[in-house]
DNA sequence: AATGAATGAGCGTTCATTCAT
DNA sequence: AATGAATGAACGCTCATTCAT
């Protein structure tokens, strides 16, 4: 019993990276035998399609990422420094999450792009994902809310057109990236994130 | 001479329409083969590969969505109500022109990610995509630029920060159409351009 | 585990049924199937590709053909009539081996152009090939020089020479044999290996 | 019409170069139409199909090779040094000939492989190669007959065997030669013939 | 005489999946 | 829980050939 959940979870370990480094499609039960060491059969033994192992590894993919709930990002974000901070956090973990799992390879799909395979390849992931977005749309709120709080933003600003034209920034600044390296490293990616978030705040002369 | 000329640019037409419908990846010379109603070795006649249409396909594409030079934006934009007319008139025109080679079917993948299975599938791609954007981020500057000359935007305003950030918005919120509606209409696409250009500068208190 | 080494070797024998009579070039997985009874996945289940059958094909055919190494050939020729015993008996054996595996079907290639066929298709087989030609050649002259030391050839007969001319004349011949008639029969063939005998040697008058 | 034949011959020798290089069946419409610079439609317009330039390109290089009558052998060959001069100098001009209209390429497939597999893909093609073997035997026996004139063969030497067993030596030697060196060279030829010719009288103690 | 557009069968290979063991 | 033998459909591509111009 509990070896059956471990090679599960061993082999959603091992379909994610190579999901996040050939994309789904491109991804064949002859990479998932070669890579887990496992046989065919072993793997239809745990998954009965393709597209289950792509929903199951979705699945793990988000309670991967998921953070634990601390403290309100509106009490701990009081000005643009700690709003940095927090965020950047937060990414290095899901970067250091991702990264353990992965051996240290490089990856080629973004979160953006991981999403869009997953939605177009199984239409009941589009929900899951707009959860997902809707939850960093909230959570970038809360952030311009505490920063609101401690008089860094006007309190007629809107707070959700700001959270939201930050999102797309970001997500589009994020896209950019993998337009321009096919294979970013992690460092990258969080200085894109660095940049975009001072770009975006000092429209406002901070 | 003129059949072969024809031939090749249906071929072209209907790929890029699939293309933009399927992804390159999904797209089988089974299908085009069905969708042209010609035979696979006179598809092999006009294109060498796949990957010859593809690349065939994404020179039509992009000479396709040129615009014809007219005068700069720089003196044009006098205001956000004109910037936004120019922009939202370039973007209904490209539309129009793809619209009307793809016999009216809704779009499934945007340009971004067209662009992005391109690059991946052909790197010899990554050049002129990259060309391309860098065009629409000089043309996105020189409308800041018109907007400043005319007192719309402060003196000491970076252009090139502000049309950066634009840009990587607009990205965004085109991408994020597409997470919500896989079907998107052009109507949609060009309500998200007006809304976003609204939201950018609505931060801006215009 | 019994199947998969039955399969394996059944596919084999057919493959070289087939490579024999119509060549590797002219046999296809069509071929293949038809005469197995199998589907292109079970073959391509056993071997990697076409060439993975034709090298595999070849050791099956070269351990297939080898001899059990009794007393030496110069201990049992002692003169003319022993070694043309000797040699159309090695040959006979060959024959019947492979006759029985091949169902009695009459061969169009010979072992020098299933030879030469592989090599041009590999040129990992060059070396084995190469090893074969020469134990012949080996053989050849221990023949001589147990006649040499029974007194039927002179004391300063050159060995290697005799053994060389009379080896490039029997390859001669049976490469002959195909020209004349494209069916050879195994009656045939020994027929031109004892006539090739007599004739080399009635150059000295035996 | 001069312009016919010529575009007809011109095609012949390329396609001619092309069987000897890289033998019938792997040389396609596409190998000719690159080589001569002709249309598919062009090269149809002369000859009927793939088989009809076959058989074809095998009369061309049946009437290139062959000899302008001279002398008899029986009369030119007076000793084995006249004898070895007049057959190498026969396969010099030989390959001069074929040499001069391939451009210096080294051959792949010998004199005998090409007949091989022109009667294999043309059963009419059985009858000519039969021809020239007998006219290639019938000219070594009047060489010896020549040598037995003039004492260098004993009265009693059965000319017939001797050709025969010589002709087989050097058919084998050169398919040998194949074997060892895929792409042999016009003086590693003649070297074969010659070694051969030695090795065979020396037999005799010539 | 020559072009090249178009055909359709066939090629070797990969794929996700089933199933007996 | 795990193996691997077997299937059949689909893939991108090459081929010799036909035909209108």
């Amino acid at each position: 019993m509990k070896a059956k959940t471990d090679t599960r979870r061993y082999i959603l370990e091992t379909a994610l990276q190579l999901f996040l480094v050939k994309g789904y499609k491109d991804v064949s039960y002859q990479d998932l035998m070669q890579k887990t060491g496992l046989s065919k059969g072993a793997i239809y033994h745990h998954f009965a399609s393709k597209e289950d192992i792509l929903v199951s590894v979705f699945e793990f993919f988000v309670q991967a990422g998921e953070q634990p709930r601390g403290p309100s990002p509106e009490e701990i974000v009081k000005d643009f420094a700690s709003f940095k901070k927090l965020l950047l956090g937060i990414r290095r973990e899901q970067f250091a999450h991702f990264r353990k799992m992965m051996g240290g390879k490089p990856l080629r799909f973004n979160k953006m792009l991981f999403f869009l395979e997953a939605i177009v390849e199984n239409k009941k992931l589009k929900k899951p994902v707009d959860a997902l977005m809707k939850q960093e749309l909230l959570f970038l709120e809360q952030c311009m809310r505490g920063m609101q709080k401690n008089g860094k933003l006007g309190k007629k600003q809107d707070i959700a057109l700001l959270a939201r034209n930050l999102f797309w920034m970001m997500q589009g600044a994020e896209a950019m990236l993998f337009f321009m390296s096919g294979d970013a490293k992690e460092k990258e990616f969080i200085k894109v994130y660095a940049d975009t978030l001072e770009d975006f705040f000092s429209m406002f002369n901070f």
